[in-house]
DNA sequence: TAGATTGTTAATCGATTAACAATC
DNA sequence: TAGATTGTTAATCGATTAACAATC
């Protein structure tokens, strides 16, 4: 791993991974790159290229078997550890995904939600406790925490952001339609912007029209 | 506009029209490409590439005046026309896009959701009527759809998909965690998968680990 | 006018694709 | 052994960056 893979390579990743984890549902343990490439509407060359940067997992002539390449692509998202999250902001969005992502299938524990609601501060969500915001801190104190989904309003997604970056949790995955700002800083962020996505759809659409 | 731009070119659209719409809110409405570069930590050359090759915006010396650089990126998007969405599945996804997201300052107007659920057909959501799947075809022959949210449960998402499609919706975004398949039709679909992006966030941090 | 900044052409860099020796 | 397919090197393609003439 001498030069640090692409972030395309990167995201084609997890594209991967669903990939093969469906096709062994279906009982299939062994795929070669054509065959990959083909379903996936990429090239072998690609997926090839992109496997041999974290190391050689198949086999000449034979290709890939299945759950080995399964395995070797959770190692290499570091999905194979576990993982703590937190949810600040637990409004409609925040809730759906804490409802309806399945995070413990993939080593993400999710530990508590923080919202300063007094209708939902105290509940609890899909099993999740939800805390005052104030309690953060101390929270913080208890347990360790690597990934932060911010789902607040935009109106305080910066500031939020840049408190919880302060207070130690390295990762953010933002659901805000804000860009935080925090490229200063050590912080990891992914952005995952809503109106972008169906924007560019919107172009897409309107360009083949 | 010879060459079609780039995927990674319509991407950043978007990205430039918030960060616009942003400093118009301030009280900015000129612009350079140097300070946007600067703020968006990007290049003044990626910039003026990437507007270029829509048009000219700009005036040498001056920069580009904010309120119609902001015009025109929304004639770029579409996004300055109006567009009717459906949602396909309104689980507790579906519910928060329908909740939360400001698709009608964005000229998109939610029409219907449509769901299977007892419980949930015949209510509304965010003043949306949702209906039952069944009377979506019917729905269609009223009303032209331009875009459907789909937000089914993972097991039926190609199905619904393919027959989205059939029924003559043109663009799908996909908000379930699941490869359509529809490369093939004329389809045009964008794909938020969630865990990808928590997936290539993992990566990140464990690389810096 | 002098200074600033565009739009565009040319240069560079990086990513994708093609080719093939190694080998299962 | 013959056929298949990897991992990797080389070739191509495309995207980003740099440079600059045009001009506000």
């Amino acid at each position: 791993m001498h030069q640090s893979p692409s972030p395309n390579t990167i995201n084609r990743l997890p594209k991967y991974l669903r990939y093969l984890s469906g096709i062994y549902a279906n009982g299939e343990d062994r795929i070669s790159s054509f065959k990959m490439a083909e379903d996936m509407d990429l090239t072998a060359s690609q997926i090839r290229q992109d496997l041999s940067q974290f190391g050689s997992y198949g086999a000449q002539g034979y290709g890939y078997q299945v759950p080995r390449l399964i395995h070797e692509l959770k190692k290499i998202l570091g999905i194979d550890n576990p993982h703590n999250v937190i949810a600040v902001g637990v409004g409609s969005i925040g809730r759906a995904l804490l409802t309806h992502l399945n995070f413990t299938e993939h080593n993400y524990s999710v530990c508590a939600g923080f919202d300063i609601d007094p209708e939902i501060v105290g509940t609890t969500i899909n099993g999740i406790p939800i805390y005052h915001a104030d309690k953060l801190k101390e929270f913080l104190k208890m347990t360790p925490v690597d990934i932060c989904i911010l789902a607040v309003p935009a109106s305080i997604a910066k500031e939020t952001a840049g408190s919880i970056v302060e207070q130690g949790i390295p990762a953010i995955w933002n659901m805000t339609n804000v860009d935080l700002g925090l490229s200063h800083m050590k912080a990891i962020v992914e952005d995952l912007h809503f109106l972008d996505s169906l924007f560019a759809l919107t172009y897409y659409l309107n360009e083949n029209a």
